[in-house]
DNA sequence: CATGAAATTGATCGGTGTTCAATTATTATT
DNA sequence: AATAATAATTGAACACCGATCAATTTCATG
């Protein structure tokens, strides 16, 4: 019993992706299921398979809209933001946002492509997108770095807020005696923000 | 045609865990199969499980062993370095280790535990014996700093280079425009260090 | 040699991603 | 309006997976 008609293909396709963040989100990577995803819109899963071709294509679509809630995300927080401190403000939304979407952050690391592909490009523009963001407010905090310097500060300074993110929320790596990782992260970022206009003045 | 004698219970164990570690490196946490270990010995699937209880001991185990190999490689070469930054040699160690043991290393922080358990306390023990070498160099090179401070100090820069490694291991989040994470994680490091002892002099 | 305990097996279960012939619904053509 | 062509949808089938457990085999003990 085919409906042809009850959707057209992109309302299919946003049906399925929301369904499957939701999915995501409340069962986390492990436990997801593309045929599960599919049966609770009422479809089958050969009408998923139709419309993402793949398993990779859906986790990917999913995952992009993961990145795309975290961007809404960190540029709200820096609007809304009275602190005048913008990077602590996106050391903060990071955390938050991990926090608050654990399951689907964790996705965006731990689903790898099959073999080993590196995503698509329009995949990598969404990451690229977030740099971007930090990028901009780095290259504000140092008015007078040269941009190769801001784009590679950029990616390290995320390296390390990512790092202190990731252990505060993988309970196999919870040592004994709590941190404040989101201290330990302001502080490092600091110092290299620091380090920086010292050199460069 | 069961071979009781062929193996006391500890060889067996010996054996599973030396080819599930060979498989996990070969294919990878994605493609990894407890029936693929079982059959590549020469037993079944239910000798298998006889031994380890279930997947998540299993991979318990072969985790904990490249947690051992990684804490050798560490040591070796903070052993063999002429290099005087014994920080440095251990941040090039981290790289070193993750690089040559990709899929083993990426499956520590990769594989968790069904439903989220905590790791048992003979597993974190190992995960913090790791932690204690980075401890120790960090106290020697703060000669003034109190342990707390060291301990605290000691997982915020393990996970700022956990960051950078990651960033550098993961296809997904090869931004164009290549870096040298190495070098980033050691200028990181570097100025946390610096900045440890401006405060503590 | 007999017996009972321990080790080993592999069929079985419910699940997964993936494929694809068959069916159904819609559109185009005559 | 009837028919042909096209597109969408289905779900059984396949090859895997982790996990279970009754049946079998092995071995030490009496």
């Amino acid at each position: 019993m085919g409906r042809r008609s009850d959707h057209t293909r992109s309302e299919l396709r946003e049906l399925m992706l929301e369904e499957g963040h939701r999915q995501l989100a409340e069962v986390g990577l492990a436990h997801f299921s593309a045929r599960d995803v599919a049966k609770r819109i009422g479809y089958s899963v050969g009408t998923l398979y139709n419309v993402f071709g793949s398993y990779d294509e859906l986790m990917l679509a999913i995952n992009a809209r993961t990145l795309s809630l975290w961007l809404t995300h960190l540029r709200t927080r820096l609007a809304e933001s009275e602190d005048d401190d913008r990077i602590a403000t996106l050391v903060r939304g990071y955390f938050e946002f991990a926090a608050e979407h654990r399951q689907t952050w964790v996705a965006i690391y731990e689903y790898n492509l099959s073999d080993g592909r590196p995503a698509p490009d329009w995949y990598q523009a969404k990451v690229a997108e977030l740099m971007g963001v930090v990028a901009a407010e780095i290259a504000a905090a140092l008015p007078r770095a040269a941009p190769d310097h801001v784009a590679s500060l950029a990616r390290s300074l995320v390296a390390t807020v990512h790092g202190h993110c990731v252990f505060s929320l993988y309970r196999t790596f919870n040592l004994l005696g709590e941190t404040q990782p989101v201290e330990a992260a302001l502080a490092r970022v600091g110092e290299a923000l620091a380090a920086a206009r010292a050199l460069g003045s």
